[in-house]
DNA sequence: GCTACTGTATTTGTTATTCTTATACAACAC
DNA sequence: GTGTTGTATAAGAATAACAAATACAGTAGC
C-alpha cells in the first residue's frame, strides 16, 4: 500500500471531494478516483458510500480514516525525527537560481527566513537553467528558481511568481513618451521595430514568439541572446528594443538608462507573462528548513499563481514545451 | 512511500541480511537492494552502514526501524480493524479447487477448520483450472487450489502439497505384480506399453513427456484427455497403463480397480511429482479466516515443499511452462 | 417527469516505476 | 594473493500509475 495513496484518501475526506484532494496532491481527479478504489479493493471494503449526492463515509471509511491520519501523522513525525537526528541544529537551504531573479527579490525572503528559524541560513547561487536542473538532480542544491519550469523527469515544481512582460527601450525611443504618459504600447504598434531577444529554442523565446505571430506582428530581430543581461545591454546601446520580465529592469529603469513600456494586451488575449517556479526533486523528504523557505515564498506574495503545486495537467505539453 | 518497502527493511534489520528479508517477501535480493536503498534516498539519509562486515545499522537506521515496526504494526491492526467490522461474526472462506484434488485430503482439513474457528464455514467448489483463476481474479472465490500454478500477472502462489506420480494399471497388469511384490517399476520398463495420458499443453502432460524422454523410454500413447477421471476410466477398461498422482487413485485402489506402482526413479534423477498451490490474489488484503484456513492447509503436511510463498524467482520461467 | 449541471467513474494510451536476471563488486577468510 | 559469501548495479521486461477524454450518476431546476 502506497503511503501516498492513504494521504489522498484522507484529503477526500477531509475535503469531501475527490476534485479537491487531487488538486492538493497534485494529481488529477482520476488519479484521485483510482487511488481510493485501490485502497477499497485491496483492503476488501467498500469506504464511501456512492450512491448518494453528496457521498458519505462507510462505518469501515470512518474507521480507516481515523486509522490512516494517525498512522500518516506517525510516518511524517518519524520522517522528521530522522531529518532532526542528521542535522541536529541549524541547517542550510541550498537554493540555485537562474540569473535572472532579481537578487531583491530573494534577499527580502531571506532576512526574513534567517530570523524566522533560528540558525539556519540560506545559501542562493544563481546559474544556468540547465545547471539549476543538475544541481537539484545531484542534490547539490534543494531547491531551484527557474523559469518555464518542467515538471517532468524527477522533479516538482511549485508556481511562484507571474512576471509580466513589458517592453524595453532607451529613454530616447519614441515609445519612452507612451510610458511617462503612463500608457501602454499596443502590440500592433511593435511592426517594424528592431528587436533584441531570447535564443530561438528557449521557451520564453517562443512564448513572446507565439504572442506576436497572435498579433500579426512583424518585428526585425537584430540580436539574439541566451541571457537578459545582454539583451538589456543591447537595448542601452540603442540596437533595438526588447520584451523582458518588468521586474527585471528595476535597476536599468532606476537609473534612466531604460524605459519599461507596458504591453496593452487586448482585453481576450493572454497577457505576456513569466511564470518562475520553485523545483526540488520529486518524492524526496524536503527537510523542515526547506519546506519553511518554500512556504514564506509562497506565502505573502500577491503576484504569485493561484493554483497550488504543479498542477500537472498540463505536464505532457509542457515537458514538450520546455526547452 | 510503499509500505511494503518499509515492510522489507524491518525485515532486513529483522534478519540482518538483504536475502533473507528479500525471501520472506517473495522478491529478488535485488528488489529487496533497491527498496532498502529507495527508502535512504528519499529520506536523504543513510539507513545502513555498508562499509564492514556484517553491516551495521546508522543511527538514522536504528531510530527509523523502531518507528517503521510501529506503523506498520498499526497499519495492518487498522487493516484487520475494518475487516473485523465488516464481518463482526463468522465468515465463509470460499475455495475454487480443481476437479483432481481429492475431497478427501480436504474434508479434514475443513472439519478441523471449523471447529477451531467457530463460526467460519468453508465452501468448496469443484472446477476446471482456467475457471479457478477466473473465480479469484473476479473475487468469487477466496483461495484456489491448482497444480503447477503460475504466479504471474495479478497471483500469488503458495506451494502447498507434492504428489507424487505413480503407474496406474488394470490389476491383470504385468505391472500389477511389481506392486503387490512392493516394487517399483523403472522408468526403461515403461517402453513400449500403451500409454493414457494429459492433453499435450497441459504442464503436467510437458513434465511427465520431460520425464520420460530423459529416461530415453517410448511409450504408445494411445488416449490423451483433459482430466485425471478419464484417464483412469481408460486404465480401467484396459486401454492402456497411465502416469498419475498417486493419491488421486486411492478410490480405485481400495475398490480394486486399479493398481498403483510406484515409478522407481533413479537416485540422481528428479522423482516425479505434481505440484500443488494455494492461490489467491496478489497485494490483496485476506481475511483473518482466510489466512486462518491457509495456515491450517501449510501446517501440518509434511509432504509440502520446503519452500514459502512463491519464491518466484524463476517466476517468468514457471509463467511460460504454466500451460 | 425532462434537461442541464456538477462531480465522479471508466477507458485508453503513455509514461514511470519496479522487478528480475545476470553480472560486478566488496569485505572477509584462508 | 585467491576463494567465498553476500550485496550492489545494469539492462531489459513486466507492472503499475497517470492523464486526457469521455461516460455516467445523482441533483436541482423547471
Amino acid at each position: 500500500m502506497h503511503l501516498e495513496s492513504l494521504g489522498i484518501f484522507c484529503d477526500v475526506v477531509r475535503h469531501q471531494s475527490f476534485s479537491r484532494a487531487a488538486a492538493v496532491h497534485s494529481v488529477s481527479q482520476s488519479a484521485a478516483s483510482q487511488a481510493v478504489r485501490q485502497i477499497e479493493q485491496r483492503l476488501g471494503a467498500q469506504l464511501i458510500d456512492r450512491s448518494t449526492r453528496p457521498w458519505r463515509l462507510t462505518p469501515e471509511g470512518k474507521l480507516f480514516f481515523q486509522g490512516c491520519q494517525e498512522i500518516l501523522e506517525r510516518y511524517h513525525e518519524l520522517e522528521d525525527a530522522v531529518q532532526r537526528r542528521q542535522h541536529p541544529s541549524g541547517y542550510t537551504v541550498r537554493v540555485a537560481s537562474i540569473y535572472s531573479v532579481p537578487l531583491h527579490d530573494l534577499s527580502g525572503y531571506v532576512e526574513r527566513f534567517q530570523s524566522l528559524v533560528p540558525g539556519a541560513t540560506v545559501d542562493i547561487a544563481y546559474m544556468h537553467p540547465d545547471q539549476v536542473y543538475e544541481r537539484i538532480l545531484n542534490d547539490q542544491s534543494d531547491l531551484g528558481l527557474i523559469s518555464f519550469a518542467n515538471p517532468g523527469r524527477g522533479f516538482t515544481a511549485i508556481p511562484w511568481k507571474r512576471q509580466t512582460m513589458a517592453v524595453a527601450c532607451p529613454p530616447g525611443h519614441r515609445f519612452a513618451r507612451l510610458a511617462r504618459e503612463q500608457r501602454g504600447v499596443p502590440p500592433e504598434d511593435l511592426a517594424g521595430e528592431s528587436f533584441v531577444t531570447f535564443d530561438r529554442g528557449l521557451p520564453v523565446r517562443r512564448q513572446i514568439d507565439r504572442f506576436l505571430r497572435k498579433h500579426d506582428v512583424d518585428m526585425t530581430v537584430v540580436a539574439e541572446f541566451d541571457n537578459i543581461e545582454n539583451i538589456k545591454q543591447a537595448v542601452e546601446d540603442g540596437a533595438g528594443v526588447a520584451i523582458l520580465p518588468a521586474p527585471t529592469l528595476r535597476q536599468e529603469v532606476r537609473r534612466h538608462a531604460l524605459v519599461t513600456v507596458p504591453l496593452r494586451a487586448p482585453a481576450d488575449g493572454a497577457p505576456l507573462v513569466r511564470p518562475l517556479s520553485i523545483v526540488h526533486r520529486r518524492k524526496r523528504r524536503l527537510n523542515p528548513a526547506v519546506t519553511a523557505f518554500i512556504k514564506l515564498l509562497c506565502a505573502d506574495d500577491d503576484t504569485r499563481d493561484t493554483a497550488q503545486r504543479t498542477p500537472a495537467p498540463t505536464a505532457p505539453a509542457a515537458r514538450e514545451a520546455a526547452r
